[in-house]
DNA sequence: TGTGTTTTATAACGTTTGTTCTAAAAATCA
DNA sequence: TGATTTTTAGAACAAACGTTATAAAACACA
């Protein structure tokens, strides 16, 4: 090793993060990355390869930096409260987003995803991953009595996962708080271990 | 009028949604639209205006043909079937969708709707009036009988709403029945009138 | 203090993008 | 039939695309 890198790559990478983010990957061009990363061309190629490889290590990033850490912070919560926290955080993030990012898995999974296996396998995976939380969620919840049995946990858990998509599909059209937290409530009711 | 046009306006249209439909805005490029659609570049220009506007009318038709074709039928049927209907309708559209086109009203949700408030408009209004479907259905069947009076008859309806959103993203990545049967289940148990 | 290796900067590459220009072809109305 | 007007066809446009080639600059190790 001779000359060492003038770029911290972290840094870099977060800064290509926020491009495909926000715009997406077919509308951000590699002189958006280049001008927004403050490195020349030659150093993202050399780093990070070309910009497919630099898309799927950014999206890895958000997935670690977003999705998982939401994940770790609200598995040491009670089974119940965990649930309510992560859509809670998932609410206040879509209406506190001016510039309507939305949620960059569910941006991968919709522009991406459809014509690139390997995105879609690691899309896939990652909905799987937050699929076994509330799974897992449920299943101690319906064990310790703060959540009804009367569906089975694993139609639960599916179903809340397709209720988070759905919510941040809808944040990013509609983002008015009476939509997402009405769309929210029955989806909670269902967990109410008292029936109605 | 001197000189008739060579090509059925409507032909062209369908052929263009196609494209917009499969790949997307941005990846639809305007010479796939000439090959696709078998007419020139000028003759494009010349009856639908620029790329953009193309896409704008390729997607209202889309809403005709596929959105609200789809409330008229279920619309026929009584309140609780008008929904089973149309959910098994979007469940069986999604699995036998092998080029995984998915929903173009979901995917201009994503791609196009945050950078064009035209069409964010059209989104959002379209969005309304499947949620309007939705509560009139469960209005109707709650007066009947059909439908629990566990939930206010607009949270149901949002409710079902982010249900269907979230299915279209899933079935993109995940097309398997199992996740979208099972994630529908619990939706359509909290429908259900007789409680648990 | 050279020598070797990697990163840097910039220019350039050939495509492809959306759009428009030019001119030939076609059909109605006089 | 001739004049007029629109639609065609296809080349051409400048700009932007992703990517790479070239050479200067910067450090580690001898």
């Amino acid at each position: 090793m001779v000359r060492p890198r003038e770029f911290d790559e972290a840094e870099v990478l977060s800064a290509a993060l926020k491009c495909f983010w926000a715009r997406g990957f077919e509308a951000t061009s590699m002189r958006d990355l280049i001008a927004r990363t403050g490195i020349t061309g030659a150093s993202l190629y050399n780093a990070f390869g070309d910009k497919r490889a630099l898309y799927e290590k950014a999206l890895d990033r958000y997935v670690e930096g977003s999705v998982a850490a939401r994940i770790e912070r609200c598995s040491a919560l009670p089974p119940r409260e965990a649930i309510e926290a992560f859509f809670a955080d998932i609410v206040a993030r879509s209406l506190g987003d001016p510039d309507r990012k939305g949620c960059m898995l569910v941006n991968a999974a919709l522009e991406v995803a459809p014509h690139d296996p390997a995105i879609r396998r690691a899309v896939a995976g990652v909905l799987t991953e937050i699929e076994t939380f509330f799974r897992q969620c449920i299943l101690a919840g319906q064990a310790d009595g703060s959540i009804a049995h009367s569906q089975p946990a694993d139609d639960l858990a599916r179903h809340l996962l397709g209720i988070l998509m759905g919510l941040r599909v809808l944040a990013r059209v509609r983002p008015e708080r009476a939509l997402l937290e009405g769309l929210l409530r029955p989806a909670m009711a269902l967990l109410e271990p008292r029936p109605n």
